[in-house]
DNA sequence: TTCCTGGCGG
DNA sequence: CCGCCGGGAA
């Protein structure tokens, strides 16, 4: 039919993504929470919850002077529920923080610094040992609060993925090192990337895509398909 | 009503 | 594999 319109794009590989991305966001440093302790507490209230939801509980415990694993520790299990209420399955989330953070003080003197700076894959296991920990919470918390390199996938890495037409093995491991394949296991891309990927499916690559402006249209399917019926 | 940066128990 | 947790916003 009509052929005037580009060529299809050849295979996109995970180099040529962050790149546009990278151009399109710079670096935005990551994660958004001031400390270690934040950050952990922000993915397990993140889990199958609006970031919106996650910050007015975040808000209700600095309000309430839980900063620390001591303070948070220290806090009636009721008490907690009632802080983190906006982020919904709060009962579920103040035991997994409880045992999140019980695990810390188990293997690491109580000290979170201490635990962040053990080895990345013995991080990993242990992380993964606590009941509420699955592969994403534990690489966000190796990759934004311990700053040790993992690569992220998450409901939005998936969903870019699949618009763009790239087809990997539906598991995390086999998503994470699509992504892994070829690029530099560095923190600062890590970060960037996966950040990135979270401020475009937001912005951009949402379940309604609004492919308008989007950095990804030119090796998206998707998009040049949104292009042409205007 | 649906959906939101999951993960677990059945 | 499926149902569940759950408040807040659109």
């Amino acid at each position: 039919m009509d052929d005037e319109f580009p060529d299809p794009p050849g295979p996109t590989t995970p180099g040529e993504i962050y790149a546009v991305l990278h151009a399109h966001y710079g670096d935005l440093e990551w994660w958004p929470a001031p400390g270690p302790f934040q950050v952990m507490v922000g993915a397990v209230l993140t889990q199958r919850t609006a970031w919106r939801n996650v910050e007015m509980a975040m808000e209700r415990l600095e309000g309430a002077g839980i900063d620390g694993v001591d303070p948070l520790m220290a806090l009636p299990v009721e008490e907690l529920e009632a802080l983190i209420r906006s982020s919904g399955t709060y009962r579920q989330k103040a035991r997994r923080l409880r045992d999140l953070f019980a695990m810390v003080q188990g293997t690491s003197d109580g000290s979170l610094e201490t635990f962040l700076a053990r080895p990345r894959d013995r991080m990993r296991s242990d992380l993964l040992s606590v009941n509420g920990i699955g592969p994403e919470t534990a690489d966000s918390i190796i990759l934004y609060a311990a700053k040790q390199p993992v690569f992220v996938v998450d409901a939005y890495t998936r969903r870019v993925l699949g618009r763009i037409g790239i087809e990997t093995g539906p598991s995390y491991d086999h998503v994470a090192a699509w992504f892994t394949r070829g690029i530099e296991e560095d923190v600062g891309i890590y970060n960037n990337y996966h950040a990135a990927m979270v401020e475009l499916a937001k912005g951009y690559c949402r379940k309604e895509p609004r492919c308008d402006g989007c950095p990804l249209c030119s090796m998206c399917p998707t998009g040049r398909e949104a292009s042409r019926g205007q």
